[in-house]
DNA sequence: ATTATCTATAGATCTATAGATAATGC
DNA sequence: ATTATCTATAGATCTATAGATAATGC
């Protein structure tokens, strides 16, 4: 059932997906859906809490780690580029679905606000003083939601290098940090 | 009514906006949309092509100009993320609901995809050779989207001189580059 | 005994059309 | 005469619940 929701949810998005059309593609009736989950919202509920929940602990993981800024950083967008590209659906578009906005969503929000706060400290931590720049990678990071739902197919890989490269380069660091970063963030995983 | 029609569109999305909804808001009954429009969907349409008209316009504009290529990409970028985040309406949600992908609004991607051929010309001329970051910039430009939503206001000035910046440091360019790319542009309008 | 599924349906929508009525412009 | 609005409604959904029936586990 959540992988049928999943699917329709991130192709015709969660209103315009019947309860019906999820029993469907699961193969069973209708009702059936109502044994497992309270409501539509709480099949949605979880698909968020469980898409943002690897890239949160990571996040957590590394933000507590000692490395230099800039390789965790690389690690955490590359991560989370992977996560976003890899696999047979755009989980990502989830989060853009406007319906999530309300507030039967919030412990997904709270998720997504501790995963921004990772990403700003540690953007803080390389770019220059005085700028603002976490919002900006995050958002980098995240362009490939809507890259993915334009272009066929992505080399997961490929797309994770450049962004992760794209985000320090975003910070101000020039080509020589950027290589030395890489290296040290794949010895860190 | 589109003004109707786009506050809701913008906030709760299209499916869950009703016609009823449009037509309380605009203050005429809900039969009388029909009167104006062939349905919902000729409303969303109409919605979607002159939010991206403007930015097409530019893109082409600038595009056929002589100016350094890192002077127009800048000013292209600047004025897109301005029409992104100016106005009472976040416009830009528009473009990510999921209903946009049928092909009911193939009017739209065939201005969004002259869109993005123009920044993709653009980066390739100012990024070193062989790297493809096209999609990079464009995705930057366009997070300001996202970014809007989750924040309760932005400067949208600030915001657009970061964009572009950080459009231009996507691509390679050092500080120094951008600075008079920056001033170029400003003269380029 | 518990868990999972089913059929059937209540009650509330929602889009679009038909046809009447009022307002506007030549 | 045309344009814009209205009331009323057909027909098709959709979510969630009630209650019956089958499958599973101790």
């Amino acid at each position: 059932m959540l992988d049928a929701a999943a699917a329709l949810f991130c192709t015709v998005g969660f209103t315009s997906t019947s309860t019906r059309s999820v029993a469907e593609r699961a193969g069973v009736r209708q009702a059936s859906i109502y044994h497992h989950f309270a409501g539509k919202d709480a099949i949605l509920l979880e698909l968020l809490l469980g898409t943002v929940q690897p890239s949160v602990e990571l996040a957590d993981a590394l933000a507590a780690g000692s490395d230099p800024a800039e390789a965790r950083l690389w690690a955490l967008a590359h991560a989370d580029v992977r996560l976003l590209t890899d696999g047979p659906l755009n989980l990502g578009v989830l989060y853009v679905l406007p319906e999530v906005a309300g507030d039967q969503f919030a412990e997904f929000h709270a998720q997504r606000d501790r995963l921004r706060a990772r990403y700003d400290e540690l953007a803080a931590a390389v770019a220059p003083e005085g700028t603002e720049r976490g919002p900006l990678v995050l958002g980098l990071v995240e362009s490939v939601i809507l890259r993915r739902r334009d272009t066929a197919s992505l080399d997961p890989v490929a797309v994770a290098d450049a962004v992760a490269d794209g985000v320090l380069r975003l910070l101000g660091c020039d080509e020589q940090r950027i290589e030395a970063a890489q290296k040290a963030a794949v010895a860190l995983v």
